[in-house]
DNA sequence: AGCACGCCGACT
DNA sequence: GTCGGCGTGCTC
């Protein structure tokens, strides 16, 4: 082994500017065989011994900083938690969204492996019995949380600090912890074991059962207790027993917690359609040959995509490579979970909010130890330290919540494509509705296009879609949510025991309370936005904040008692639902009823039961569910998102229409689709009615083209709040300058103005947003921005860069 | 982020 | 004259 490095080039946790490049400590003689590229340390920052944890980047053997270097104070890890690939990632990432480094490292660990920096003040002299009783209550040390502690007793213990009675201490709390188990071991030959069963008296059956389980255990082998005394039917005292006389020892067993312990029958390729052949064929080659080829494969729902990918995936298993598969969450069911767990069994790991941090944890070790080769997961888990990648897929490449709307704002699609060509491999991004970027990108022969026309099964036939006019159902009927043709089909199905989908677009977005007499609207007074009206708590609630208050009888304006609800929610629906239709099941899924863990699953089972016979919800509804009897699909308000100020308003609307459709009339029987809309001829609706996803898409990309829009245009968003309007404000009227300064004319900028929601809890947002094809100069003015947004930072603006945003909502 | 240094007004 | 407010710069 050579010379050990001297020095350690630490990304400190510590996210600001000046902080975003690494930090060199002085490696102690002991750590020295410890520390390596990767590894979480702990190093001392800053006056005082304030200590904070950091990521080793580099070893060397020189430095440019000419001071005193400070010492690492501890190694974190055993082995490095990020790869070199991972690490390059991170940089990638930190420039390509404007977030620090550090920052994006965070994103790509799993949340256990976060430390939590913890402070506490001490005496050091011996206090006052008063000056004890005033600030140590509890004993000494004493946590010290300025942010949770009274002004007082803050400003106590900081004179208290400055007299040198007392001091601060900081600690750094590693929270990942595995879990374990007590572990057996037969601590003597199995002769010898045997000799002492013989011996042992008749009125100890358990223990010579036990002996005689111990005597055929492999002498090296380490089992669980609770799994050695089931297989041996002998209760715990038997064991302690045991390892009292010395028949074996006692150790501890990690353990991974596994949240998938249900057994799942494993499943066999299926028999590929003609599409199917030329998709696996095309990718596998890309497979084969490491190539860099991304992919584009179309397919409505049951044309059989997710086969396409497993038998993919099972081809870049076989040459000994791994498998990356993306989804989105609200796709994250175990109906998913299990089918790629059926095909490629234990090699499967699954990354997911819904797990538990532990369990999150232990699928990473998973992982990054190679003990898992096919990862299934959400957002994040394209992060995941999978090595030797041979396939990356997402499936419904268009969802929106691939990308991050927090720092570091990125796209899941995007670090998915920097892995493809890192790892030499494909990219597979499949959808019935893809995002008009990757239509276009395929258009321009970026990625290889691949068409899976046929619903794969049956034949089943397409639903038949109808758009029923709101204007006029209004005319005939006055205000009502359902009109006469939806009403009618949904009798139909119920006569026929067949089960409907309903679908409300947006929770409760519109139940807002109005006086009919002046126009009145109850709004949040901490938030720009109408309260919205929930009956079962029989209260007005804001969903930004969570504001909660009593609903009005009289107007508070002009004191009518003509105030009421107004719009719909799902709860109102299901209210007029359930009078009009006395004898059917309903079934409500939205944002209320499923907050609890496993709630969204238990409501999709009891509909795929057939114990219900509606099924009532929010856009959730239209996603990675399939149920046979489902013969009806209605759309109770397809016009809320196209009224959304926000270029994809179209394309959303589109989408959402389209993908609830599939849901109608699987397997032998047909089914049909009513929409309900106040605009019946918006080509949005229109080309989903006819589910003709390119002529949309060439629709939908001259209307870009004519907005300047993306794909044609990129785009960034800026954002400046404040709890006072004029500083938001006049931070973004700054920030406009600067831009209209450094950016070629040919930029154009939007605004600033004022978000569509422009007071979220208790602040106020402005934004700008800039259109551009080519600007070089956009790093360096942002940068300057971010740069000039540090100071004001301190008193509470904060100043936001995204780059390609969802929408300019 | 969090700490010290330094510059200002209000107090013993 | 000093205590303590906050604005500013720096942390290997």
């Amino acid at each position: 082994m050579t010379t050990m490095a001297q020095i350690g080039q630490i990304l400190v946790d510590v996210p600001t500017m000046q902080t975003n490049d690494p930090y060199s400590y002085a490696i102690p003689a002991e750590l020295e065989h410890q520390v390596q590229v990767g590894m979480r340390v702990i190093v001392p920052f800053g006056r005082g011994h304030r200590l904070v944890d950091g990521v080793v980047v580099g070893l060397s053997d020189v430095t440019s900083f000419d001071g005193q270097l400070k010492p690492i104070e501890t190694v974190l890890d055993l082995a490095p938690v990020l790869n070199s690939e991972l690490r390059q990632l991170a940089d990638w990432l930190a420039t390509k969204t404007y977030a620090f480094r550090i920052t994006c490292i965070q994103a790509m660990l799993p949340n256990l492996l976060k430390t939590q920096p913890k402070r506490q003040v001490r005496p050091t002299t011996t206090l006052s019995d008063a000056e004890m009783a005033t600030y140590f209550p509890e004993g000494a040390p004493r946590d010290f949380d300025a942010t949770k502690l009274d002004e007082e007793t803050v400003a106590g213990l900081l004179k208290l600090q400055r007299a040198g009675e007392v001091e601060v201490v900081y600690q750094v709390k590693d929270q990942a912890t595995a879990k374990t188990t007590t572990g057996i071991t037969p601590a003597l030959p199995p002769t010898k074991l045997n000799e002492i069963r013989e011996a042992v008296s008749q009125r100890a059956p358990k223990q010579a059962d036990l002996l005689a389980f111990l005597a055929q255990m492999p002498a090296d082998k380490v089992i669980a207790q609770s799994e050695a005394r089931k297989q041996a039917n002998v209760s715990a005292a038997v064991m302690t027993t045991a390892a009292e006389k010395g028949w074996l020892t006692r150790s501890t067993l990690e353990v991974y917690r596994d949240p998938f312990h249900q057994p799942v029958t494993p499943t066999k390729p299926l028999q590929l359609n003609a599409e199917q052949q030329v998709a696996v064929s095309a990718i596998t080659t890309a497979v084969d040959e490491q190539q860099t080829e991304n992919f584009l494969v179309e397919g409505v729902t049951g044309s059989g995509k997710t086969e396409v990918y497993l038998q993919s995936i099972a081809v870049a298993l076989d040459q000994g490579r791994t498998a990356l598969m993306l989804v989105p969450e609200i796709a994250l069911t175990p109906q998913m979970v299990n089918r790629v767990k059926a095909r490629f069994g234990q090699r499967v790991a699954v990354l997911h909010s819904g797990l538990s941090k532990g369990e999150q944890y232990d699928e990473w070790r998973r992982i990054d130890r190679g003990e898992a080769t096919v990862v299934v997961g959400a957002r994040s888990a394209v992060f995941a330290p999978v090595e030797n990648l041979g396939i990356i897929i997402m499936d419904e490449e268009h969802e929106s919540s691939y990308k991050q709307d927090e720092n570091p704002r990125y796209h899941a699609r995007d670090v998915a494509l920097w892995r493809g060509e890192y790892n030499h491999c494909p990219v597979v991004l499949g959808s019935a509705t893809p995002s008009l970027e990757t239509r276009a990108r395929a258009a321009k022969g970026l990625y290889t296009r691949l068409v899976l026309p046929k619903r794969a099964k049956t034949q089943a036939m397409m639903p038949t879609v109808h758009v029923v006019d709101m204007r006029e159902q209004m005319k005939l009927q006055g205000d009502s949510d359902f009109s006469e043709p939806l009403m009618t089909a949904i009798q139909e199905r119920l006569d026929r025991h067949e089960q409907i989908v309903l679908m409300l677009n947006r929770r409760g977005y519109s139940s807002f309370v109005m006086c009919r007499d002046c126009g009145f609207v109850l709004k949040c007074p901490n938030c720009d936005i109408s309260l919205t009206l929930h009956m079962d708590t029989h209260s007005m609630k804001c969903h930004y904040c969570g504001h909660e208050e009593p609903i009005p009888h009289v107007c508070p304006n002009c004191h009518s008692k003509k105030i009421r609800y107004y719009g719909t929610g799902t709860q109102k629906v299901q209210q007029a639902l359930e009078q009009r239709l006395p004898d059917a099941k309903i079934l409500r899924m939205d944002v209320d009823s499923t907050r609890r863990k496993g709630a969204h699953e238990r409501l999709l089972r009891q509909f795929g039961e057939h114990k219900a016979d509606i099924l009532l919800g929010t856009q959730m509804i239209a996603k990675g569910l399939d149920f046979p009897n489902v013969t009806l699909v209605g759309v109770l308000n397809a016009d809320t998102a196209l009224g959304l100020p926000d270029f994809r308003a179209s394309e959303r609307t589109f989408q959402l229409l389209t993908q609830v459709s599939g849901r109608a009339g699987r397997a032998s029987k047909p089914g049909e689709v009513y929409i309900q809309t106040f605009n019946p001829d918006h080509y949005a609706i229109q080309l989903a009615q006819q589910q003709d996803y390119e002529r949309f898409f060439v629709t939908e990309m001259h209307m870009r083209h004519q907005g300047s829009y993306p794909p044609y245009y990129f785009a960034v968003q800026l954002t400046a709040s404040h709890e006072e309007e004029a500083v938001a404000a006049k931070a973004m009227f700054q920030i406009v300058e600067a831009l209209k300064q450094g950016l070629s004319p040919q930029a154009i900028i939007l605004g600033p103005t004022p978000k569509a929601i422009a007071r979220v809890k208790r602040k106020y947002y402005y934004q700008v947003v800039i259109k551009y094809k080519h600007e070089p100069k956009l790093r360096a003015v942002l940068e300057q921005i971010r740069q000039a947004a540090q100071v004001p930072a301190r008193h509470g603006l904060a100043v936001t860069i995204d780059s390609e945003p969802m929408s300019f909502m």
